[in-house]
Parts: structure tokens; C-alpha cells; sequence
DNA sequence: GAAAAAGGTTGTGCCAGAGCAAATTCACGC
DNA sequence: GCGTGAATTTGCTCTGGCACAACCTTTTTC
């Protein structure tokens, strides 16, 4: 990451762009001064690095707009896509984890705004401020289960199921509402999609082509459009599934 | 659950016990005494339920003695066995998730000695009790890099690594070193390895079997023993692994 | 605006590992 | 010491989905 961290200032960056967010909603203005005193705020464009996996956590970041990709690498090098985070929330909290390097590597998945603050405050922020704690342990909560989910699914589901609960998931959390269905708010290949869901692109792409032929879903290049979620839904969650 | 859970007193229950365990292990001996006014002692044979999915947080675990099982349910009925939790540890503890529901089950794999205190006191502890905090929130770190652990694993790896990661992993945290190797110091049968693998016992038991015609383990019924460690490493962590 | 690169589609062969079935072995209670 | 049920082994069959490959389409670059 280029250590150029410095303040390329927003328009403006007042208290009431924090006072919406779930960890600061119970601050006085003064309080959220005295955290915006201390941040950096950054824009990156689409596909930047914000942190790597096993580097020394020294911030921890808030994403006030964008998508951040969360990504674990191999030791032979593919990728694996453990979630996606929607603006509004926090994330490269390794504190919050007892730990002191980054456990996955962040990457943009759109272009992001991003504010940070050295992991030096952490612990400052969690006693001080109320209610931040408690919404940050919900958030890791939250992204926990979502994790435990994929193991599910990964254990007892097939291929086809797995890809439409991926597709639901990105859908319900990032979903943006357009003519003709919902749209999946940044841009997503097959080769996303695959690492979401432990296959390979060309399974994905058959079954994305399969979809569009029964009108389920409609796509351009990076771009995937849920027509018919309930569509999705039957196929998601299936009849038997005569498993382990 | 059933709701006797009183004190089914051990023979003498004292501050030197918990004294050793990180979480408690900075506390005053009259700090500890405090936490052991408010303590249930119970004896769980092998099989029980200690807490179930879905079920109201009411209290938090401490193992004393054995092992814990955490288990997930499909819709469809079957299990996934997220991991596996030694002496010494917290568990249940839904709360410092920011959760008021168990997010999953928790079994006896062994006869277990098991502490808890009601979800009441969980706020005082983590205020009134130095560390207690901080350590909690490493084991939470702890068992989430497990189980992305296992994502990848399950994302990227053949079933004969994901078994003998399995295998590592369970002597490493829980194994007994007996004459001929380590064994697995509970109880553990093909089927619960396969549950942990994502495959099915058929497999796993074949592979058993030509390892153990390879000497790297033997094993009678329910139970393990890997005698050369370093050959299953090697086979866990393969060359090429051409995948996706 | 031509070339290159990135992303996407589709056909084919193949095999790891699941499903099924049956036999065998083991542990434990009586 | 015997009977019973659970755990394990093993042979056979079958198939979901991956590897490989060729080609198409859209975007980016210069």
C-alpha cells in the first residue's frame, strides 16, 4: 500500500456523516470531533489493496462508500473470497480480534472512501465511547456467521445451490434496485463468483447462461442482474438434497 | 438442557483451578473466589447437549475437563462439525459476538466438567476483571482463523489434505502422546471425521486404511493414533494442487 | 481505430469421490 | 461367553463438475 495516507480532504467531512453509522449513532457531536480529529480518509480506486493479509495491523478503517472485498490466498496462489463489505461498516479490525496482524488481505471491489485511524486508539474507542464496542462485537458476530454459513454450504450443498445462495447473499447485502430486478451494486465477474463459491468460472458461467434462458437473472459483463430472487430462492434451497 | 444445573459439587473446587487458565489468570485470588460464588459445576457424559442452535444465550461455559463438539444442523438434518474446543477454554460465550441466541451446538465429546455462570454477569467480567477481555477475544480470533482455515481448505483442497489437515489439527490441539505416536484424546469415529471434512465416512475410512497400511497411523475403533506426524504433513500440504 | 487484454461462452472427455450394498469386526451389557 | 448394535471395511457403479480447449465479445490502450 502507498504510505501516502494524508488527508486528501473530502468536500467535508462533518459529524453527521459519522452520526448515521451503527458505531457512532450514540456519540454527542463533540465526541465524533474529537474522532474525527484523528482520521484519515482516503479514495481508492477500484481493485487497491487496502491492507494485506499477515501485515501488522496498524489501522483500523471504517468504509464510508464502496465495497470492500474481503480475500484469503493460498500458499499456491488462488484466491478464495471469504465476504463483502458494504459501506458503513468497519472492518481490519484485528483488535477486536486479540490479534495484531491482519487475518485476510482487503481489497476494493469499487471504487471506496475510506477513513482510518492507528490501531493505537482502538482501545481508546472501546472504552470511551458507548455503544461502540457493543456494534462492533455485532458486526464481527454478523460477519461470523456469515462464514459459518459458507462451511454449511460448502459441507452439504451442491454446486448449483451454492451459487444462487452467493448470488441471494450479494443481492440482500448489496443490492441495488434497478428496472428490470436488482442488481448487484459493484462490478462481479464468473471469476468472483467462482471464489465465492468454491468452483470454477465455467461451471459459473453454465449456470448463469442456464439462468438467463429461464429469465432468472440477466447480466452484462460485470454486471448481474436478479430478476426473479424467488426464482433464486427455489432453486437455493432445494427439495432433498440426499447428502452426507 | 435439563435445568438442574446445580452444584453437583467436585471435590473441592478452588481458586488454584481456574488461577492457571489464561482467562482468569491475572485475577487476585479474591477476584477468582468472587467468580466461583456464582459458578454451576456440572458432569456431562460423552453425547450431551451442553447448549442447542438457536437457543436463548442464558449462560456462559467454561471446560474444565474433556472436549467440546460444535455442531451445526442442516435443515436437511446433517451435521457439520465446525471444530472442537480443549480444557481450558471458554465456549457459548454468544455475547461477546454481541449475540443473545447460541450460534450453534455444543456436544460432549468426551465426559466433560463444564463451568458456567449466567450471560448476566458476562458484562462484569469483562468490565471488572482484567484480561478477562483480552483473552476472550484472542480465543474468538483464535477459532475464527480456524474456521477460515477451513473455508479455504474446504475451497481449494482434495479430500485425502483436507482429511489429514483434519487429523493434524486434532492431535495437534488435543492430542495424547502414547507409546506408539499421538492419539486423539477423545473419542472419534470416521463418520465425525468425515463430518469435519465435508466428505463421506466411506472415504475417510478408505483412506484410513491406506494409511495406516503405509504406517502413518493406526487405529482401532473410535480411536487414532498417528504415528509419524511428518508423513501426514506431507501429504496435507501437497505440490501442485492444479486447481482453480 | 487497430491491437491487445480481459472477460465470457461452450463443447468434450475424464476421474475423484459419492452412492449403494454387503460383509466383517469390535465393544459392551447381560 | 454370547448376542446385539454400532463402527468399519471394501467392492462396484455412476456422475457432477473440473480440466482442457477453442472461440467470441467487450473494454482498454496507445
Amino acid at each position: 500500500m502507498s504510505e501516502n495516507t494524508l488527508k486528501k480532504i473530502l468536500p467535508k467531512l462533518d459529524t453527521s456523516l459519522l452520526a448515521k453509522l451503527p458505531p457512532f449513532s450514540r456519540l454527542s457531536n463533540e465526541q465524533i470531533r474529537e474522532i474525527l480529529n484523528h482520521v484519515s480518509v482516503r479514495r481508492h480506486p477500484e481493485g487497491t489493496h487496502v491492507f494485506d493479509e499477515a501485515e501488522a495491523a496498524e489501522r483500523f478503517f471504517m468504509l464510508l462508500d464502496g465495497y470492500i472485498r474481503v480475500v484469503r490466498i493460498t500458499p499456491t496462489g488462488e484466491q478464495v473470497i471469504s465476504l463483502h463489505i458494504p459501506s458503513g461498516q468497519l472492518f481490519g479490525i484485528a483488535r477486536a480480534l486479540g490479534r495484531d496482524t491482519y487475518p485476510a488481505t482487503a481489497i476494493t471491489a469499487s471504487e471506496s472512501i475510506v477513513l482510518s485511524w492507528p490501531t493505537s486508539l482502538w482501545d481508546t474507542f472501546t472504552e470511551k465511547y458507548e455503544g461502540f464496542a457493543t456494534e462492533t462485537y455485532k458486526t464481527v458476530g454478523r460477519r461470523v456467521g456469515e462464514v459459518n454459513m459458507r462451511v454449511m454450504e460448502m459441507a452439504t450443498q451442491q454446486v448449483e445451490q451454492r451459487v444462487a445462495n452467493a448470488l441471494l447473499r450479494l443481492i440482500n447485502q448489496t443490492g441495488r434496485p434497478v428496472e428490470d430486478g436488482i442488481e448487484v451494486d459493484f462490478p462481479i465477474t464468473r471469476q468472483d463468483l467462482s471464489e465465492m463459491t468454491a468452483t470454477t468460472l465455467h461451471t459459473v458461467s453454465r449456470l448463469m447462461s442456464k439462468w438467463e434462458k429461464q429469465g432468472l437473472v440477466s447480466s452484462r459483463r460485470k454486471r448481474i442482474i436478479v430478476s426473479d430472487p424467488h426464482g433464486l430462492v427455489v432453486l437455493a434451497h432445494p427439495k432433498d438434497n440426499h447428502a452426507h
